[in-house]
Parts: C-alpha cells; structure tokens; sequence
DNA sequence: CCTCCGTGATCAAAGCTTTGACTACTTTGT
DNA sequence: ACAAAGTAGTCAAAGCTTTGATCACGGAGG
C-alpha cells in the first residue's frame, strides 16, 4: 500500500490517503472522526490562508490584527480581557498586538474608569475607516467560498457546526486562558 | 444596539452578536456568508487547541510538529518539498521544524540519491514509535468530537466540506509556496 | 484597617510562521 | 556543450504564539 501514487498526492487529496493508509497500521481507528477532523482542518487552513494573503496583508493587516480590530469595532470599546475571550486569543497575545495596532494608529489604550488595573481598547478613527473598508473585501471574498455551496447546504453546514461547537467535547474541551 | 449585553458574551456566542451588529453597520454584507466563515474558524480553533493542549503538548509535540510527523509517518520516506505541500505548510517552515525533530530524534534527513538538491525525510524506530502512540489518543479525542454528531450527521458534514474544499473559490484561492 | 488571595496586564524566553534572499543544483533551449 | 532559467533547501528578519513569571490593584475576612 505504501508509496503507490504517492506522487499525484495534494493537500486536498491526502486525506482519503491518509485514512486509508492508517486504517492498515492501527487498529482501533474511527476513519470517519479522522476524516471529518483532518477536512475540517485543511478546508479551514486554506480559506483562512486564503483570507490572509488575499485581502488583509495587501492592506497592511496580519490575520490576528483583523481578529482584534474586527472585535473591538463590534463590541465596541472593551476591556483587554474580553477582547482576548471574544477574538480567541491568549491576553498576551492580545497586549502583544495591540503595541503593533497601536503604533500603526488603529486602536488606542485608555485606563479603565472603574478598574485601575484594567485597559479599554477602542478604534481610533483610522482604525474604524481601515476595518470597514477592510471587511468589506473580506465579506466579499467569504461570499466567493460560500458560493461553492447551494443556499440549503449552507444552512445546513453552519447547523452541523453549531452543534459541533456547542456540543460534550466542546463544553470539556481544554480553552485559553 | 452597542454595548447592549456586551458583558455576557463568549467566544462561541459571538458569532450571533457580530452577524447582527455588521449588518447595522454595514450594507452589502452577506450574513449567511459571514456566520459560514465565522462559524468554521471558531470550531476549527477550538478542535485545534484542545488536540494540542490536551493529547500533543503533554507527549512533547508541538502541532506541527504533529501533523509533519503524521505526513512522513503515512506517505513517508519522503522529499521536503512534498512534505510541505502534504502538511500544508511552507518550505521554509518544514525545514525550520525539522531542525527540532531531528534534534528530538524523531526524524531523520538524507540526500536523495537522484536530485542533489534535495533532502528526503524518514522517520527514526524511535519517531514511529511516537507516532503511532500519539495518534492514537489523538484519534480518541477525534472521536470525542464526533459524537457529538449523529453517525448521518458527520457524512453530511464531511460531504459539505468536502464540496468546499473542491469548489471555485477553494481552486481560485491563494495557495502556500 | 489590613492581610490574603484572586485577577488584569505585561514581560521574557522559546518556538513556529511568514516573506524574501541566497546557494547549490537541475533542466531547457539554442 | 553551454548559457539561461527554474527549483530545492536553508537562512535571516520580523511578527505572532505559547507558558510562566512579575507587578499592580481589588475584594473579602478577620
């Protein structure tokens, strides 16, 4: 089985190939939970690799800077705290990007009125005129990959995720601190 | 509608939040779109971070260090450059990992007997010993995830991403060099 | 009041990522 | 045969991530 056609092999195709060759090394593997882990993941890798390279780096953004910039311009001024539990990332991560959001003038840093040991981030100005001109590409480009799908299968896919996240191994799942 | 229950939101809920507020911000954006991609990428986040958190981290691999060792380890002996298109990651990438695990012991780096340009990568006894170990508690914790759908349910699932994966947008897309 | 513990933000070290440059080699076309 | 163009891998700089300290502040009990 092994090195057969392993040279017409891609990123798309190797999962079939990759659930096949485990099934005869291992015993005791659940090919289905493989496949729909492994599709998730590279479907997810490339519309994200996609979103990147294609809309926001061309206008000055990393895709953590988008995460950050798009959740404080819609929850609106916000403690550092919640902007890291809303944008899915660690608070270091986020006072780590918001030196670099700062210095380029997009979001600014107050004290909090009520906590001084907390900050408020909120958009400046420029920050508010890039992310919206910035998302409109972006929610363009969402539309090209939504468009692979017919309006039902939509609905049903973002129905299966729903359910995915809000299920057992979601609640148990490890999270960030 | 701002600032409106803003303290009791979550990164799961906030899909729902963003879908509204967009819309009262922006025209010409496409919801369903928007909940697709948003949905996707929060779910994968989350699968992502409880696999490595919780089976990787604590048996000594990083997850890319993961998925690098699962591409040799299935489609293996192999060149750098299929590894990376395989994994999904850049060249460079690839050959800055691979410093670690050939420093771990885990993989091993030798000229290819018919291009002397490249580097063919096998794992060592001891980095298939790790692997097949390690896959399969990731493969349990795969399953976790999965039960939270109906057996029905995960071939849909697998089905629409599989469309995904194959559509216009995912061909048109930027790709990893 | 004031100690004790919890919490918010930041810093530090280590690792992985990206792009772009560079070297070594191979392939193509004349 | 040989110059030109292309390709494989690596390196370097810059950025983002993680975990685990550290410091400042807040809240509750004695």
């Amino acid at each position: 089985m092994t090195a057969e056609g392993t040279n017409e092999l891609d990123f798309l195709s190797f999962v079939d190939f990759a659930v096949a060759a485990t099934s005869s090394e291992l015993q005791d593997v659940d090919p289905v939970a493989m496949r729909l882990v492994l599709s998730l993941h590279r479907v997810t890798s490339a519309l994200v690799y996609d979103l990147e390279s294609a809309v926001h780096r061309p206008r000055g953004l990393s895709w953590p800077g988008f995460r950050v910039l798009f959740v404080v311009w819609l929850a609106g001024p916000l403690e550092s705290k919640r902007v890291a539990a809303l944008s899915g990332m660690s608070r270091a991560a986020v006072s780590a990007l918001v030196n670099t959001l700062e210095k380029a003038g997009l979001v600014s840093r107050r004290p909090s009125p009520h906590d001084r040991r907390a900050v408020v981030l909120a958009l400046t100005p420029e920050g508010h005129e890039v992310i919206t001109r910035d998302y409109l590409a972006h929610n363009e480009r969402e539309q090209a990959w939504a468009d692979s799908l017919t309006p039902g299968e939509r609905r049903t896919l973002i129905g299966l995720l729903d359910k995915l996240m809000t299920g057992r191994a979601a609640r148990e799942a490890n999270r960030r601190t």
